[in-house]
DNA sequence: ACAACATGTGAACAAGTGTACACATGAAGT
DNA sequence: ACTTCATGTGTACACTTGTTCACATGTTGT
């Protein structure tokens, strides 16, 4: 095993799994998607699906590993921009929703897979979302800004805040992905979710 | 128009709709069904499913109709049990969780739908939410308990309460409907959810 | 140079799919 | 009694589906 192959290796393999995206972009749903249907999307000949993939669930698993890195890296531009703060959930909801926009088909197959059909992409996602929390939960502990609260208080309160920005997701399904204003008003929504929850984090003693 | 036929009228449709619900209890999505398999699983020919519906979406449509009635019925059994404010959450949680359980069917379809394939069953659900966060909204009114919030602010805590109890409907989805234990720590961990909510909105005055 | 290997291709098959049509049956309205 | 109508059935057809097999091709390691 010297070096990597010239030819650019797992060409087919993005291709298959960015086709199911293409299509869950275009509004299909996850469970609905055949094989045949996948790589006739991306240009290739049934049989090549199973040089990369077992079966549907196994291609699923992979995006939702793919998921997992762009989840990531939106969480390092969440820390390299939130320094003070003041502006904390305005700015940490202004990026969510631009890389919502930006990588749309990734958030729509995650809002699809946790009520999805196969179990073990159910659990990667909430597994996902589960490893958000606690570096949410990091970061405000590190900016100071809950010092009151137990680890498990804190815990709980940051799954509520993942969850409500999840649930918005099913928001912008709803509206065609070029409708500022409607993107907008989902926003500032989303934003006045968390800033109710913060202030009941505030003030919760028990 | 006299009187209705001796031989139970829509006896097939019924037969049709409870067959997804059945399919969907075990664990299907719903836009993977396919006509013949819904009509196999009926025991009726698939010709006779043109007869009720005319296609897979307008079932489903129907039977967010249906989920509606459950929703009510449980509105109104939690407006019965419900009389004084100290243990309302747990009640309203209560409720909820067991005609979750009871209904299991109807509120994975809901999960499921909330990010379907079917715009039209999208927006039925949400709509569906959306009534019953104006009826929240009047019942919390009525008990005198969030006389400083504007009716705007009051609109987007029921919101978020709402939002945050159905997405509990994904973690129900994850375990086995026989579990106890881990259905009481999502009821508990709800439960939670929703005070935080509420502290939340009692110190609320911007 | 040669073998081993990963990857892509085409043809083939049995099974399942949506939907249309002609027909049966029994209740409703006249 | 007769027509009308809603509902259920069986057959049929063209198409799609998942999966297998034998085969081609180019890259890797020796």
């Amino acid at each position: 095993m010297s070096e990597r192959k010239k030819r650019k290796p797992g060409e087919t393999r993005e291709k298959l799994m960015s086709a199911v995206l293409t299509l869950v972009g275009k509004g299909r749903h996850f469970a609905s998607l055949g094989i045949r249907e996948v790589t006739r999307q991306a240009g290739v000949v049934p049989t090549s699906f199973y040089r990369h993939f077992r079966n549907m669930d196994d291609l699923g698993l992979q995006l939702v590993d793919e998921l997992g890195l762009v989840l990531r890296r939106m969480m390092r531009e969440a820390r390299e921009n939130v320094l003070q703060a003041d502006k904390l959930i305005e700015e940490s909801v202004g990026i969510f929703v631009s890389h919502a926009q930006a990588n749309r088909s990734y958030f729509l197959f995650m809002a699809q897979g946790l009520a999805g059909e196969s179990r073990a992409i159910q659990d990667g996602i909430r597994s996902e979302m589960r490893y958000f929390v606690s570096e949410l939960a990091n970061d405000l502990r590190r900016l100071k800004m809950v010092d009151h609260l137990s680890d498990s208080d804190l815990d709980m309160t940051c799954d509520l805040v993942v969850r409500s920005v999840a649930f918005s997701l099913t928001d912008l399904i709803g509206v065609s992905a070029d409708d500022e204003y409607q993107i907008e008003q989902i926003r500032k929504r989303t934003c006045r979710y968390l800033q109710l929850i913060f202030v009941g984090a505030a003030h919760w003693d028990r």
